[in-house]
DNA sequence: AATGATCGCAACCGCGTGACT
DNA sequence: AAGTCACGCGGTTGCGATCAT
């Protein structure tokens, strides 16, 4: 395939943009949309590539960018999609919204990786270096559930590449809608929803379009039949038994009806997953402080009990972040809008896979999980729902399985690690 | 105060991919 | 089917700011 240079032309300016140059853009952008991307230099006046041009935009001159400090849930956010995407930065950058997919590359780059490192946490896999890993223990009923938590990341990694593709293509399918809609751009504006696309490259903050329903149905299929199928022993996909990786495909009818099958095999997409494994050593624990950081009020108190649904009892603490991932796709995405709607996100209960994959790992272990045993890594009882930022809290009803201290130690894996990096900021002198 | 090292971020580069012809 | 175009993405680089000596 042919692929057209880019910015081979002599006379195009490169480097660092100017004020003159940022106002020119801007100004373009305002009055036209970008339209495309190629010919907008030379309408806008601008000695620069179409592509230099995007870049400047969706990088920094978008209105609807959130600048400065990521907050504690951010990171954490960032952590756990890490874990299960890899570098898979736009889908990442698609649970954040506001920022931009470079800007958490270059975080994650500059910071988080380096602090999960001096960690003794594998960036790249999300184990601890030292740890011998369980898998050395020539596999059995540990190794199995293992393997079956493992096929579970694989798959909300598939699913969440998925989501992302279809966020894309959703805003793709409405781009001709907000070209019309352009000019009413107002650079700045807390509601500047913007023009398609690269506007909306941060599409947790875009419109929901016509497509996005459609995402919805997709999705909630998508979390309904891969669970039921993972639940159901007759189907060969119970949790007790071998839990082969399925490949579901989707495709659209003529009438636009989401459909879907599955196969048995796992995405060739999916490339990053969690390797659970039992580190429940919990080595913060006298080691780290908290220390009141910028951003902390992000998250104390995000998983107040004040907030949960009734009848909820018997609270745990586990990855907000991954509860965050799952934002449905029928409700408007500006969470800053709609600040309470973390909260309504986690009390959802519906086919969410992410919640039922919590809910397995505490269901399994049997019980109720004391929140105390999040606490403990930073010595910090007294605020005891704020080491795991934006606690969701479901309540444990399962019956106790053959592998319940090793799913609690799965989950505590998590908790250790965010415990950790949440003791643990930058500038600390650890760091 | 000067200098070198390191950090952090904006921007660039090249590839992959889908749409279109 | 093959070529072209346009765009998004992830990796990398360049450079100013900051820190350490």
């Amino acid at each position: 395939m042919g692929r057209s240079p880019c910015c081979d032309k002599v006379g195009l300016k490169k480097g660092p943009w100017t004020p003159e140059e940022d106002q020119k853009l801007l100004a373009y952008i305002e009055e036209h949309g970008h339209g495309s991307w190629r010919a907008l230099p030379a309408k806008a006046g601008l000695q620069r590539c179409g592509k230099s041009c995007r870049l400047r935009w969706t990088n920094y001159l978008r209105p609807d960018i959130k600048r400065g400090k990521f907050s504690i849930q951010e990171e954490q956010t960032i952590i756990q999609l890490h874990a299960l995407l890899g570098n898979r930065w736009s889908a990442i950058a698609t649970h954040l919204p506001k920022r931009t997919d470079n800007e958490i590359k270059n975080y994650w780059n500059t910071h988080l990786k380096k602090r999960l490192a001096k960690m003794g946490i594998d960036p790249v896999t999300h184990k601890p270096k030292s740890d011998a890993i369980l898998s050395g223990d020539g596999g059995g009923a540990q190794s199995k559930h293992a393997a079956n938590l493992s096929h579970m990341a694989q798959w909300e990694s598939a699913r969440l590449e998925a989501e992302a593709r279809l966020v894309r293509q959703s805003k793709l399918r409405s781009t001709s809608a907000f070209h019309s809609q352009s000019h009413l751009i107002s650079g700045g504006s807390p509601e500047f929803s913007g023009p398609p696309s690269p506007l909306n490259k941060q599409n947790s903050v875009g419109p929901a379009g016509p497509g996005s329903q459609r995402c919805l149905d997709i999705l909630n299929a998508w979390n309904g039949t891969i669970w039921s199928k993972m639940n159901d022993p007759g189907a060969g996909g119970g949790l007790a038994g071998d839990l082969e990786s399925p490949t579901s495909t989707l495709s659209y009818s003529e009438n636009n009806a989401p459909q879907m099958s599955s196969t048995n095999r796992i995405g060739e997409s999916s490339t990053a997953f969690i390797e659970f494994v039992g580190n429940n050593n919990n080595n913060s624990s006298g080691s780290c402080e908290i220390m009141k950081e910028e951003g902390e009020e992000d998250w104390k108190g995000f998983g107040s009990r004040s907030n949960l649904p009734d009848g909820i009892e018997n609270s745990i603490s586990f990855t907000s972040g991954l509860q965050d991932l799952t934002m449905p796709m029928d409700t408007p995405w500006n969470r800053e809008e709609n600040p309470d709607d973390d909260h309504h996100h986690h009390a959802r209960s519906g086919g969410n896979f992410v919640e039922r994959f919590t809910d397995l790992l505490l269901s399994t272990a049997g019980g109720s999980v004391e929140q105390s045993s999040f606490s403990e890594g930073c010595g910090e009882s007294d605020n005891n729902n704020n080491n795991n930022g934006g606690a969701i809290t479901t309540t444990a009803t399962g019956a106790a399985g053959p592998g319940s201290e090793y799913l609690e130690e799965n989950k505590n894996y998590w908790d250790s690690i965010l415990n950790l990096v949440n003791c643990s900021p930058s500038h600390t002198p650890m760091f």
